[in-house]
DNA sequence: TTAGATGCAAATAGTTTGCATTTGT
DNA sequence: ACAAATGCAAACTATTTGCATCTAA
């Protein structure tokens, strides 16, 4: 358990959740491993660092975490099990890399005004989005040129 | 199975895969649906159309059809298990009715710049995207209204 | 002190695999 | 004809639940 508390930690409290060992070590793990961890690589992670804490805490606590968007759960690939990426703010989005899975996110998205047009246009009333671009990360780009430069 | 194929079946077939009816039923039915269904609802409504097509055969379709791109797995609120997606075909995209299911369609969309400044921002290459807002249709919002009136 | 959280183990859900059989081309 | 795909059932993996106990506030 870290000393001083993380600003997750901190919005746990302020939630009104308890600050307990399984949670905070769960948080602490993720936190380290810069995110995208299965639940199974999560709960071997916490394992080493304390036998104790059960596998269902561990669930517990990602559920938690994930409805006071601390966490999200995401989709890469033909993957079924999701991985739990850290959210930084409460909003980001995702470029997929559709050659080696890699996930980067970007934080601004442009879309409030089309939100706002569609509300007006179409008379619903917009609460969020999800937005996914596909495509290659740097790496693979190069990769690409390589092969067609030869 | 329908009598004329859709697009996307004519691209599995492009493929070099077969066109089998388990196959066409799974299509069918996903684009039937509109998209975000879970595995074990896609089944379901699978085995409504024809009993006989095995659990299997429908993990293998969407399995399949993932690495092709007709589909994938996508995230809405916290839930854990995917639900997949149709990925457009033309260029359209989703505002999905979190109350009723409703599921609108729009033409528009404003996100070619931003894929633009991204690409030279980060050095990726973008070849697509998947943009869907969830929120209340102009029903659900009118009933909404009702019952704060009260 | 006590509501909330936990660990455990058992139950359930979700997915994959092996194999004999069938089917699309 | 025959490679590819299927259905089935069993294996496996991932997640949830019930409950007695513990612990943070």
């Amino acid at each position: 358990m870290p000393e001083l508390l993380s600003q997750r930690a901190v919005r746990l409290r302020e939630g009104g959740h308890k600050l307990t060992h399984a949670r905070l070590t769960v948080l602490d793990v993720l936190e380290k491993s810069g995110g995208h961890l299965t639940s199974t690589e999560l709960l071997e992670k916490v394992n080493t660092i304390d036998t104790t804490i059960g596998r269902a805490s561990v669930f517990r606590a990602l559920d938690l975490f994930t409805r006071l968007s601390l966490v999200r759960p995401t989709y890469i690939d033909s993957s079924v099990t999701p991985t739990y990426v850290l959210l930084p703010d409460g909003h980001h989005h995702h470029i997929i890399c559709t050659n080696c899975g890699r996930v980067i996110e970007f934080a601004d998205c442009s879309l409030i005004p089309l939100a706002g047009e569609l509300e007006t246009r179409l008379g619903v009333k917009i609460n969020g989005h999800l937005l996914e671009f596909y495509g290659l990360c740097e790496n693979c780009v190069s990769l690409a040129v390589a092969v067609v430069d030869k």
